[in-house]
Formats: C-alpha cells, sequence, structure tokens
DNA sequence: CACTGCAATTGCAGTGTGTGCAATCTTGCA
DNA sequence: TGCAAGATTGCACACACTGCAATTGCAGTG
C-alpha cells in the first residue's frame, strides 16, 4: 500500500474514493464512473512511475498492480496490453461541430485547408492531460516497440478520417479517401514530431500550420 | 517429421539440404549461408501455409517448428517474434545508385519529384519475391496487430531516409528532414494502399505516380 | 432500511510467447 | 583427420494474457 496516513481519513474512505472524490467536480456520472475513472488514472499513473524508475523491461505487471493495490487480472478489465498502460491509451473521438463542418464541404471549400482547420480543432481537444500526452509521446519515440503500439493507436483513428473524407467527396473518381486519409495521418504525424521536438511547446495548431506550409512549398517549388 | 520418404533419398540428403542445393545459384556464400537462407524460407513457408489454413490466433510457434522440423527455441534464433516470421520481414536496404543521386541532388533538383524518383526505384528492387511481399501486406491488412508491427518495420527504414535528405539538403532551415522523410513514408505507405487494392496488379511506380499526382492536385485546387 | 439487479473485482488455473544457459552436433578449414 | 567456430537443441523459467466462477460493491425500489 501507497497510502501515507497522515491526516486521519474517516472510516471507509479509500484512498481511491478520495482519489474518486477528487475528481468530482470533472466526472459527470455516479461514484461508479468516478471510481473507474480514477483507477484508470491510478494505474497509469503508477505504471509511469516506475518505468521512469526501472525502464520499461524491468517493470511487471504484477510490480505495477502492487504499486496500485489492485489484482493483476483487474489490470487487464483496464488496459489490453501492458504497453496500453504505459502509452495511457484513450480513444481521441474526431466528431465534433468542426468534423460535421468538414464532411457538409466547409468551411472554405479547399480540401486541403479544410483538412488543415479539422486536424487543428482535433488536435485542440486532446482526450487526456496534455503533460500525460508528451510524455506517451517521448516514450514511443524511445522504445520501438511502443512505437509500434503508438502508430497502431494512431491508425485506427484513420477510419473515421476516411468516413468524413468519404461522406464530403460522395463518389468523385479522382479522390481516393483512403489516400486523402492517408494525408490527413501524415500531416497529424509530422505536427506531433515538431511539437516534440520543441519540448511539447506552443499550440498544435500553428505547428500544424508550419507542416501545411513546408508541404505546399515542395509541391510548388 | 514432416518429410514424404516417397522417393528412396540419398542417405544424409535431408529436406533442408536438398532446398539449400537448389538455393545454390543465388546463394552467394557457402553450405551454411545457404542453409540458414534455406530455413528461414522454410520456416516462412510453414508459417504461411498453417496460418492460411487455421488463421492467425489458431497457430502457435510451437506447430509451426512441428510443421518445419525444427525445434522451437531455433524457431526464435531465426525471428524475434512469431508476427516476424508471418509477414517475413527482412530489412529493406534503400541505399543504391537512385539513392546517392538523391543525396547528391539529382536528378532534376526539384525536392518532390526526386523524392518520387527515389522511392520508385527503391520500390523496383524488393528485398524477398513480391508474391511473397504482397501476401504479407494483405494479412497485415486484416489483421490490425500484424498492421501495426509492419508499420513499425516499415518507419524502421525512416532514419535511412532522414539521413539522405539531410545530406542532400544540408543545413536549410526552411526544410525539415524529418518532415520531408515523413512525407516519403506517406507516399509509400499510400502506394501500398493503391497496390493493394489492385490486388498487387501493375508497376509499384506506376500507382506513385497516380499518388503523387493526387497530392499536387490536392494542394494546387 | 432491507432487498435486488447488475457491474466490477478478484483468485486461480492454464496457454503461449520469448529468453538464458549448457550440451551436442555441423560446418569450414588446416 | 582433427580442431575451432557456429548452429541447433532441450530444459527451466519469467512473464503476458485469458476464461471462468465466486465474491464484493453500487444503484435503484419499495
Amino acid at each position: 500500500m501507497i497510502s501515507d496516513k497522515t491526516a486521519a481519513a474517516p472510516p471507509g474512505a479509500s484512498d481511491l474514493q478520495r482519489l474518486a472524490d477528487a475528481l468530482a467536480p470533472v466526472g459527470d456520472g455516479g461514484l461508479r464512473e468516478r471510481k473507474k475513472r480514477a483507477r484508470r488514472e491510478l494505474l497509469i499513473d503508477a505504471t509511469h512511475r516506475l518505468v521512469d524508475a526501472h525502464g520499461l523491461d524491468a517493470v511487471t505487471v504484477e510490480a505495477i498492480c502492487a504499486e496500485a493495490g489492485v489484482s493483476t487480472r483487474t489490470f487487464f478489465n483496464y488496459f489490453e496490453t501492458k504497453d496500453d498502460a504505459v502509452l495511457g491509451h484513450v480513444p481521441w473521438p474526431v466528431e465534433s461541430d468542426a468534423a460535421r463542418t468538414f464532411a457538409a464541404g466547409g468551411p472554405s471549400g479547399h480540401l486541403l485547408a479544410d483538412l488543415q482547420v479539422l486536424i487543428g480543432a482535433v488536435l485542440g481537444e486532446p482526450p487526456v492531460g496534455r503533460d500525460r500526452f508528451t510524455r506517451a509521446f517521448e516514450l514511443a519515440a524511445r522504445e520501438p516497440r511502443l512505437l509500434a503500439r503508438h502508430i497502431a493507436w494512431f491508425e485506427q483513428h484513420k477510419g473515421q478520417v476516411v468516413a468524413l473524407v468519404r461522406e464530403r467527396l460522395g463518389a468523385d473518381p479522382d479522390r481516393d479517401p483512403e489516400v486523402v486519409a492517408s494525408l490527413a495521418m501524415f500531416l497529424t504525424h509530422a505536427t506531433f514530431l515538431r511539437w516534440d521536438a520543441a519540448g511539447g511547446a506552443g499550440e498544435g495548431a500553428d505547428h500544424l500550420a508550419h507542416v501545411v506550409a513546408e508541404l505546399r512549398a515542395l509541391v510548388a517549388e
């Protein structure tokens, strides 16, 4: 157990419960929801702490669970893979007003420009804290195995982009939705690279703008 | 053992040896080299056969080794992972005359056009048989786990491209080698997608040309 | 507050991947 | 033929991950 019993906690109030309560303002559901989220955070934090201390390969799932005070079986109810916990992967919903605007052909009517707007919007609302996100990105850059999983997680979202592009383009034979979606992935990926190289500073949309500008220059040249 | 003892084989001539002998014209090394390559092929073939018959998850390394007549321990001397055997991964050397030309600033002087030439050249000399390559790609398209590994293997080569781009560009502050290399990866990836969608028909360079044209249209629009 | 439906946690036993090590066999070479 | 280097193998083992059945905890109802 990790709990520091400094203040006399009310009986029955576990670490988990306190954490869940602390999340109350954010949580929109009942106690059940909050606890679930809290435990997820707890596990990811424990994982990061141990990996920082001992390195990825020296950390076992068992150790993580001991640190978090949870059974190993429960761990695998939260994450498919040990690596997923390390990366703190959470689905990143592409749906939004921006997505609907894009699918409808807006806002400008120029495919590339609108793609840039869409990606910028998605980049603006990450599903997890920015610090944790960049942390995951750094780890992935170092460990090839994690990179594979990171890319896979990333690639999972391509399907949503393909759907949006397809909706926008209809049956245009000159545009392959797969290729357009791949381009979107490239833009996002390159943006992340620059973002990471900048130490996580600045806004995603700005880095994205730079990448798009570079692409335009490359093609125009 | 799987060997069919139909014809009376000369004593001492195992399946492996015969296979190694068959590879003799291709092999440049001694018997040792040929046997090693032969065994590699043997294992990949066995893996493909079993995966085709029973599906990826139903095939164990043990079964593969039984089929190939090799100990499981040996299997892992050849491949880091079961998935690597399924995909038949082999490093794809980017170095070539085309690579040196590109690094030197040729052949046309236009970065994107020359990138296209470079990728086309690399695509023209795959390190393994084309049939096996497309087979691997199909498998990867179906199984998300394999896709991850495939992309990771793919991404491993980015370093070489970055080096080439850096050599070509020198210290141009307006061009980020990472971004250019990512673009190259995107072009290659999209080419593979089209190639696969076409059932493996046609030349890689042609599909690539189509992708580049689409990119130009997108940017110009 | 007692009661009940349902979700989450847990223990346990088992499968399969992948590794280190030492013994054994094969190949290349003198 | 005999020796040194390389490859294969068996064995023991750590670890990731899964299915199942039992238990615990939350939420809503009367």
